[in-house]
DNA sequence: CACAATACGGAGAGGCTTCTCCGTTTGGGC
DNA sequence: GCCCAAACGGAGAAGCCTCTCCGTATTGTG
């Protein structure tokens, strides 16, 4: 399930390799982590993710000492996947059915995932070691849209940046409770933005970049 | 500016009253607090609230030992205002524009008051003492929305806590950025929401009070 | 098998809150 | 003006993080 395949520790010499014991408690700390942040996001206590893995936290510390190595190391495939989702709804002989898929598509797997989907807020609002993954995802989330606008079926008047903020903000809306609900408010707001004739002009414009990453870090609490 | 009304102090006797230097001060923490509240949410420390009142934190825990009582006494009046808007949207010939009117008030208000907008989220997950302005709120807003509905107006399969829950989602969308960015959104939602004919009908059911619940606190991390 | 080099564990330092407690000051009835 | 209840201030206890450090254990190479 996990990638494994980052060069992410010892910094200093990158040929010498891990002991054997350092390998393996490199991949108990990656596995327990895996469990941690899809359940409970990816702030967990490094003595919680020691403890569980049971190792100790010097330990944990020594082959992560920055927290965003550890989630890279464990989101990258996904993110790749988000990747792969948005080139796929390119590919839709239909733009808005394209773009639909993509919104749907990205918000299950954000939704089932706790952990991802922090991530896909951290990527947009923190200045560490997440914005590739934005700078990766947005220009797709462009793409979508602008197709989309050429095809008359998005409105002219909304921006990549409102429905970026909007699929950050439907993500956070799945509970245990009502585990469909987002679906519900995606339904909403795609409706919202249909293109349809007569339709008033929305005011003001789309989030600038930093509107959005403030949008963000507000949204979540914004730790470090 | 704010109230003064509450006797949320003095626990043991009623009668007696506070001395004179205890009532200048608790005026003191309830001005200071008034401005912190609203430039910085209603989670600011009390070290920070005694500080800049002047006062030692031990005075501003003898006069609230309940973050809730400050809280209250501070915002009693703004939720009664709400109230009123909400009374008032009612008496609007077109419950449509009354509904909108609605919205677009108490949305300026909150997003002007960090600590109003916590509050009414708060009010509505929270199990501490903030669950009446809640109780107060709730009815209106499901008087607003049935008579939108009886008029035509309001799409059937949206619910009032489907509206709630988007209230408080555009709220958070304030950032000195781009002020006016919840208007937008706003305008969508309306948009959204709009009876249409050949609509297609949303799947599920408006979020359970339970649901909303849950959204709301996970929204804003949920302290205590 | 010996002995670096490498890695381990977890105590504890440091930073942040929230909240308590008690020696000192102040108020106001008499 | 005296005196005690009422109120004050702020040091510091307690909880909860993050992160470091160093004595001990493990590895693997010659």
């Amino acid at each position: 399930m996990t990638a494994m395949t980052l060069e992410t520790d010892d910094d200093s010499d990158p040929s010498r390799p891990l002991r054997a014991d350092a390998v393996r408690n490199r991949s108990l700390i990656l596995k327990t982590a895996a469990t941690l942040f899809t359940e409970q996001g990816i702030d967990v206590g490094y003595d919680e993710i020691a403890r569980r893995a049971g190792v100790g936290v010097g330990t944990v510390y020594r082959r992560f000492p920055e927290r965003s190595e550890l989630v890279l190391a464990l989101f990258e495939t996904r993110i790749d996947q988000m990747v792969g989702i948005g080139r796929a709804a390119l590919e839709w002989p239909d733009a808005w059915d394209g773009l639909t898929w993509f919104l749907t598509t990205s918000l299950e797997r954000q939704v089932a995932d706790r952990g991802l989907k922090e991530v896909m807020m951290r990527a947009v609002a923190d200045d560490g070691g997440l914005v590739f993954s934005r700078n990766r995802i947005a220009p797709l989330l462009d793409a979508l849209t602008h197709r989309a606008q050429a095809d008359g079926a998005l409105r002219r008047d909304v921006g990549a940046t409102d429905i970026a903020v909007q699929l950050l903000i439907i993500s956070s809306m799945s509970v245990p409770e009502q585990p469909d609900l987002w679906r519900r408010h995606l339904a909403l707001f795609l409706e919202a933005i249909q293109a349809r004739p007569g339709q008033p002009n929305l005011d003001g414009c789309a989030p600038s970049e930093e509107a959005m990453f403030a949008v963000m870090s507000r949204m979540h609490g914004g730790r470090r």
